[in-house]
DNA sequence: TTGTAGGCGTTATCAG
DNA sequence: CTGATAACGCCTACAA
């Protein structure tokens, strides 16, 4: 920038006004956009922070980036992100438990004007307290209303409504014995389990010993739960999966064992992932508003900071979007009912 | 930083000796180090990088994360990344062709230390010139020798040696009807058709008009190519996908359509994305080395800078790394050749 | 409208 | 071994 200023034979000041839109002479701001264009100066973004400018920068920490569903929703990050000129920092939990966790963690909130933290990362408490401390605004997403992330603003999907819809719809078509599988560890898995059992209690259906099913997050997982539940004595007639991935893969199972999707067995998914519809058959799930969560949160984030006068909101925001049942093909009426 | 040289009776520039591992009296090394702590001091990176330090900032540029091959990719390089201390920041070649394309990279490389691009970007030159002018490193991966990345270092896999093998297997099978499906536009995509039409020529073997099929990577795009090869005269016994979601999308169409796979049709993906080997039957697929480029990448990019005293290195290295063939089911002996 | 000067948080240099 | 001081690049009062 000196070198800018040197050559148009001006202050650097002036340059600052000129390149910033401050009111200066019109023949001066010409002369000084041209050079500094000809001598290819980039503002030091460094020099920018210390004077108090927002890095531009927004962390997000999500557990896997190769699970499709996350991977999405760092897509939809990313592009929210983008639109208001902000640039995605990606971090891990995978390594979590360490103490890299933390360390991660405060390395980039230093960077950060914001922290999105994606699904509940099973994170130990310890984390969350270091990002209380740091002074950047952190939104939880798919946190799942663990108390853990109490002191964050949250936004998620109502995982109650979503599995009603996904239960009734199995209940409807004749099925009584339904089962459940999901990862066991996580915050929205669990309100899922949790409205799983909740309305099948209600409408006075049995849930057998061994018909709640926690398996890893994975085809592999999903081919132990089917194994499990194949191996029981009433075997069920229906599974809900707490995330289209375990669908996926009791789909996969199924086949693999020679039990008819849909006909011999209905399965409903939970997220709507790009594949969801792509299968074998076309795989009956609750679609995640992925947009509407992540530009709710994008804007808790970084949004408006006018109405927030810093400082940790007393009473932070937690925002609920309704999720929706589309009907595919891998459930049909159950056999035992006709 | 000036908080804790009062508290610590002490001088800043003490402080950052004692914090920075510059020789000071053991006591008072301790006595900041406490201080320091209980105030809960943190490093200021923008003053850090005022002064020539690094951000410790790795631009990836991915067109589409959401794509499992990607995906997977960036999860390896994130880790890599974070191995040395770095964090990834996320670009998207998304919304490509506009400005906008440019002016995210420009913004990125002030902020980062060094750029990775992940795939042929099908990018128009003006983001590689800009990204030239910048003075941050490149590295190219998966970029298939392009000429546009002819400037910059790249890591990629040997196409050739992969599709040899898959071709050369199919035709072990006693195939001899081998078509192609692909994304036409790039790099190492267009190395991949070049090479499956090299094999073939070089054994004997035709490749009639519309055995060589151009859609996008997607599950949709494979049930396009699927219903163009079906409808062709003299269908193909094979196909030779350019990548695992176009496979798994092939045998998706063809479970569909009720074309029993491998025993009518045999297909070999490119990739092994991991829901390749989930697939009904597993997917024969040339397995990509994506740690090994991955970790060659990051070491461009970011490793020993010992060697390279800056400046555009004249004959930037291309390095290449041979891919493995994974059988799996989705190939058997051609039926005709029986 | 433009120039001058000061300071943001760090580290490096130079004295002590 | 430690303290004072300058400098990194940018922005912004304040003065001209």
């Amino acid at each position: 920038m000196k070198d800018v200023a040197v050559a148009a034979g001006v202050a650097q000041s002036t340059v600052s006004r000129a390149l910033n839109g401050v009111p200066v002479t019109e023949a001066t701001r010409r002369r000084v956009r041209t050079i500094a264009e000809e001598l290819g100066y980039q503002p030091h973004p460094g020099a920018r922070a210390l004077r108090g400018a927002p890095t531009m920068l927004l962390g997000a920490v999500v557990r896997d980036i190769a699970d499709p569903f996350f991977a999405g929703a760092l897509r939809a990050l990313s592009i929210e992100a983008n639109k208001r000129g902000y640039s995605v920092v990606l971090g891990h939990a995978r390594a979590a438990r360490d103490e890299a966790v933390s360390l991660t963690a405060a390395l980039k909130a230093r960077h950060c004007d914001a922290m999105v933290l994606l699904g509940d990362l099973g994170v130990d408490p310890r984390l969350l307290d270091e990002l209380r401390k740091v002074h950047v605004r952190v939104v939880a997403l798919w946190h799942g209303g663990t108390p853990q992330a109490a002191g964050f603003p949250s936004v998620g999907v109502d995982n109650r409504v979503g599995v009603r819809a996904a239960v009734a719809h199995l209940a409807a078509l004749g099925h009584r014995r339904i089962a459940f599988v999901g990862p066991g560890a996580h915050g929205d898995i669990r309100e899922r389990q949790a409205a799983y059992e909740n309305y099948l209690s209600g409408v006075g259906i049995a849930t057998p010993a061994g018909y709640v099913c926690h398996v890893a997050n994975s085809i592999a997982g999903a081919k132990q739960a089917f194994a499990a539940l194949r191996a029981l004595g009433e075997p069920p007639s229906a599974i809900v999966a707490a995330t289209d991935l375990l669908a996926l893969g009791l789909i996969h199972a199924a086949n693999e064992g020679s039990v008819a999707v849909p006909s011999e067995l209905s399965i409903v998914g939970f997220d709507d992932i790009p594949l969801a519809a792509a299968a074998m058959p076309g795989l009956t799930t609750v679609r995640m508003p992925v947009q509407k969560i992540v530009a709710a949160g994008v804007a808790l984030a970084i949004g408006d900071r006018a109405q927030s006068n810093d400082g940790p909101l007393l009473d932070p925001p937690h925002l609920i979007f309704k999720p929706r049942l589309i009907v595919r093909g891998s459930t049909s009426r159950c056999l035992d009912s006709i």
